[in-house]
DNA sequence: ATGGTTGCTTAGCAA
């Protein structure tokens, strides 16, 4: 079973990219990110045409999930399920092939200090109450996305650069932590045990010419999924030539 | 220190 998790800075503007990705990776899930389109504008027919059903939750012009499969997915459920009032469209999750997929758009946190930054704590809190309450660390479940947060300083190119930037803060990092210990296993990094591989360039400074990437988008897996996974990498090609996304997709595969 | 880029929407925000 192959995985990818994909930020594609909306979906409209990577229609072709999305495409021929599909083709060469055929990837059995895909988890995408920033869609920034409402359901009823995703590009079902194009998905469709490449063979992959897609789940979707929309929102105009932010944020925006969606898992897609080559097999059919079952008990789609769009945001937290808490009762939390909260209108941006982050998280989806679906079963496909007796696995929970768990597809999540963290929010970046803008800047430390501040309210956005507080926002992203919180969610990540919520998303661990969730796995608490739905779910159990014996289930076959994956946690895929954009999580915004670089686990630890391998996971920066320019470490001190980012040391108090929201994707390395050290609130962050235990946040991410927390969630880890409800029972998920980085399986990136079970495979990049040294770091040094990443996934986000921004598009500004020339930074990923100039190799400033980050680790940021991640395939987390609970015990059983880590001990079946077999290999995982970072499709940086699709960083490259025109029109890229600034993230590049990561790709796990399991036995 | 600042500015640099992209996408959505149409000048300003978010990343």
């Amino acid at each position: 079973m192959k995985i990818a998790t994909w930020n594609v800075n909306s979906v409209r503007a990577r229609e072709e990219r999305l495409l021929n990705f599909l083709d060469r990776e055929q990837p059995d899930v895909v988890c995408l990110q920033e869609l920034k389109v409402r359901e009823e504008d995703f590009p079902f027919v194009i998905v469709e045409s490449a063979g992959y059903r897609a789940q979707v939750y929309g929102q105009k012009t932010y944020n925006g999930v969606a898992i897609l499969s080559r097999h059919e997915a079952s008990n789609v459920v769009r945001g937290m399920g808490d009762d939390v009032d909260d209108p941006q469209a982050r998280l989806i999750q679906a079963e496909v092939a007796g696995v929970r997929i768990v597809n999540g758009y963290f929010p970046n946190g803008r800047a430390v200090g501040t309210d956005h930054f507080e926002y992203k704590l919180s969610w990540m809190k919520r998303l661990r109450d969730m796995l608490t309450r739905d779910a159990s660390p014996n289930d076959e479940l994956v946690l895929c996305g954009d999580f915004n947060v670089a686990p630890d300083d391998t996971d920066a190119a320019n470490p001190e650069k980012w040391s108090d930037s929201v994707l390395c803060h050290a609130d962050a990092r235990a946040a991410l932590s927390q969630l880890r210990d409800w029972g998920l296993e980085d399986v990136f990094r079970k495979h990049h045990p040294d770091g040094g591989v990443y996934s986000w360039w921004d598009y500004r400074m020339l930074a990923f010419p100039k190799g400033d990437g980050l680790r940021i988008d991640h395939i987390f897996g609970t015990p059983s999924m880590a001990k079946r996974s077999a290999a995982a990498r970072v499709d940086r090609n699709e960083r490259k030539g025109k029109k890229p996304s600034d993230h590049a997709p990561v790709i796990a595969e399991f036995d």
